[in-house]
DNA sequence: CGAAGGTTTGAGAGGCCTCAATTCATGTGG
DNA sequence: CCACATGAATTGAGGCCTCTCAAACCTTCG
């Protein structure tokens, strides 16, 4: 691997805490690979042998059933992915594939294993991340079960809004289709619900998003901190939510 | 707390690898309580102080906003439930109610974040739980977004017949409105979607579901491995997946 | 400039929900 | 033991929301 990611790696909230030497050790068995877009990194099913670290590009995480397919999770950098089914020595309940170029660092899940029975600050720092995740999981069913289309598109909006700072104004991270997916809607609804936005306060230009009234769309929304991640404490910064990783920095 | 419910709380995978001496420090700070049906252990948003290891009884927890009310999961003893949050110190996301005269065992998060803190193998076996309990969030994901109705009460079916041993007739475990809910639907709805299965290999008598031809069911539901949990490994027995506990015992 | 793919718009069907009424199950008090 | 009250489950009617299929439009990129 390079030498310049070190220090992104060493602070993403999985390494941070934890001693030199755990961590050179990690490195040390670690190795990094560059992919195309459009690469599957894995499929759902497979047995996951690697922590994946995102370190530069963008991944998404999917999953199929049937023939359909459903967005789970955009991971942006720094993030790792893929940690559960790491840790429990079990088949990958996602899919990956790469959206842009992706340079991703890969750690044997049986040195990460190792490693964590090592070092306790490593345990520490992966408990938060599961117990993160986890909660990451319980609003997406919540936001999904208790909301209609509507409400959740304009939360995320409003949630994506903060991300970028408050800016009123911002540009979609990923392709509408990919957003309606991850939304759990069709594309045709995403455009047709964004259509019926216009009148709750925003307006489009491309895949920009003009937040021209934040009160109304907050309206329209129902935001609900227990739903949306609405302080830094439990959002790390992920385009879209759950997956088990950690943004900023990239 | 009663001395008889110790082998049972020992047998917790959280607690099972654990030192004598740590498990007894907790059971220490850890008291009992007996609740009656219908109430209300906690709401969501309330700060997490205790680990709640539910010994007798059941408790639903659900999740509310804008006035609707979801089903999230059904614990059965003997399992513990909001670990995330007791971890995090946070906010519970998810409300919690008994269903029935429950007793309840109550461990003060700052105890076993200390307890983590000095004994590897809890910190071990929490890891565990939170990673089975996430995937066990990200298999309701998949779930909801990938599969209908119809889908979605056959799988269930299937597993919650895999549960009582492979049996073709068994008893709901709850009440229907509060199945619809958990899967995602109205009571109508479900009371509707049990009625197209009939012609899908199953049989109603009040609460109670006879399989009449297992591979037509199978073949309804589309099950798959990869969402419902089909083998012992993953599937500690909960009535409802994904609370972050563990059933067996009672 | 043309091809490919994403996005929007339209038309139509179907699924699921809402509201309402009826039936059924449970439990209480007379 | 029955009458009644309460709440769950079912059934029906109607409507909205979301999906599907299809075509047109727009953007990107070779």
């Amino acid at each position: 691997m390079r030498d310049e990611d070190k220090p992104a790696i060493r602070d993403l909230p999985l390494f941070r805490a934890v001693t030199t030497q755990t961590f050179d050790g990690l490195m040390a068995s670690t190795y990094a690979q560059s992919f195309p877009p459009q690469l599957e990194l894995f499929r759902q099913g497979d047995r996951a042998d690697f922590l994946h670290i995102l370190v530069e590009g963008a991944v998404e995480l999917h999953a199929e059933w049937n023939g359909r397919d459903a967005v789970m999770a955009v991971v942006r950098p720094v993030s790792s992915f893929i940690l559960a089914a790491c840790l429990r020595d079990q088949p990958a309940l996602m899919s990956a594939r790469t959206l842009e170029r992706s340079r991703i660092l890969m750690l044997p899940a049986v040195d990460l294993r190792a490693a964590i029975r090592r070092d306790p600050e490593l345990a520490a720092a992966v408990m938060g991340e599961l117990a993160r995740g986890y909660r990451g999981m319980v609003r997406q069913v919540k936001n999904l079960k208790l909301r209609g289309t509507r409400e959740r598109l304009a939360a995320w909006l409003l949630t994506q809004s903060r991300r970028e700072g408050g800016a009123a104004s911002f540009v979609l991270p990923v392709e509408k289709r990919h957003l309606a997916s991850y939304l759990g809607m069709t594309a045709e609804s995403l455009s047709r619900t964004f259509a019926a936005l216009k009148k709750e306060g925003i307006a489009l230009d491309g895949a920009r998003v003009i937040i021209t009234d934040r009160a109304a769309l907050a309206q329209a929304a129902g935001q609900d901190p227990l739903i949306d991640e609405m302080d830094a404490s439990e959002d790390p910064g992920e385009v879209m939510l759950p997956s088990l990783g950690r943004p900023r920095g990239g």
